[in-house]
DNA sequence: CGATTCATGAGAACGATTCTCACGCTTGGT
DNA sequence: ACCAAGCGTGAGAATCGTTCTCATGAATCG
């Protein structure tokens, strides 16, 4: 239950706050390797689930399958516009989207709602 | 590019058509094998990424990240309501989402944008 | 300064999906 | 019907992201 401070959850916290975009397991276990600090590939996506566990970073799947993650700006529920080509994210606060999704769920008797509301495109600097 | 009459893809057809829920490709491999339709698994994952690029079927990934497989009512654009533990599912119809979705991408000067929206829950029957 | 116990990591294992490629069947023309 | 052309099939290998194993290392706390 405890959450001990290792330099490995260090490092994986500090590569999180460096990036901007959605990255993969993998991909930050490169920034780290890149930037010197050591951490196995294990470890970083068992950091990074304890995290999303902790509801520390966000994390969502690219239509390959492969799972993202990134540390928002704001720690509230929200949602996300990301680029399809380089990952740029746009956090979005939908209210209407959130009456929208309870109300569906509450018409057809269904409890426990949960929304995967993620919006994909091509951003300004992608487009050319 | 043609598309040839098989018994496999007749049999995978009917097998989704039995279906009223959201099924892996290897649940409907299973359904096939429990028929007595044998085909082979490679063809029933070719057969249904066929069958979603022609819009056929509708697809959409668990909490797992297995993609689930479903012949739907409508043809038109929609959305689902999903029950975790039965997979019932319902087909929503979110036109408020939809201008939404549109909004929110032109608002950030973001184009093409696609939208992964699905509801999860628990349903009437699997709440006892 | 220990003792305790959680954390780490290299490599094996997993599991869904895709790829390979020789063989067979659908198809379109004759 | 007959045939040639080439798409479709399937068993098994390969991929690849992610998780598991377990011996070793390090954080914590009295
Ligand atoms: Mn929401
Ligand atoms: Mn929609
Ligand atoms: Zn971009
Ligand atoms: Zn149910």
């Amino acid at each position: 239950m405890t959450t001990r401070m290792t330099r490995q959850r260090a490092a994986v916290a500090e590569a999180l706050d460096q990036q901007d975009e959605f990255r993969s397991a993998q991909q930050l276990h490169e920034v780290l390797r890149a930037r010197g600090d050591s951490v196995g590939l294990a470890t970083v996506y068992r950091t990074l689930q304890t995290f999303a566990d902790a509801q520390e970073v966000d994390q969502l799947r690219n239509a390959d399958g492969e799972v993202l993650y990134r540390r928002c700006e704001r720690v509230e529920h929200h949602h996300h516009l990301v680029c399809r080509s380089c990952r740029r994210t746009v956090e979005i606060d939908g209210p209407t989207v959130e009456a929208w999704a309870a109300k569906v769920g509450a018409a057809h008797d269904f409890t426990d709602i949960d929304h995967t509301i993620e919006l994909w495109g091509t951003c300004a600097d992608c487009r050319g």
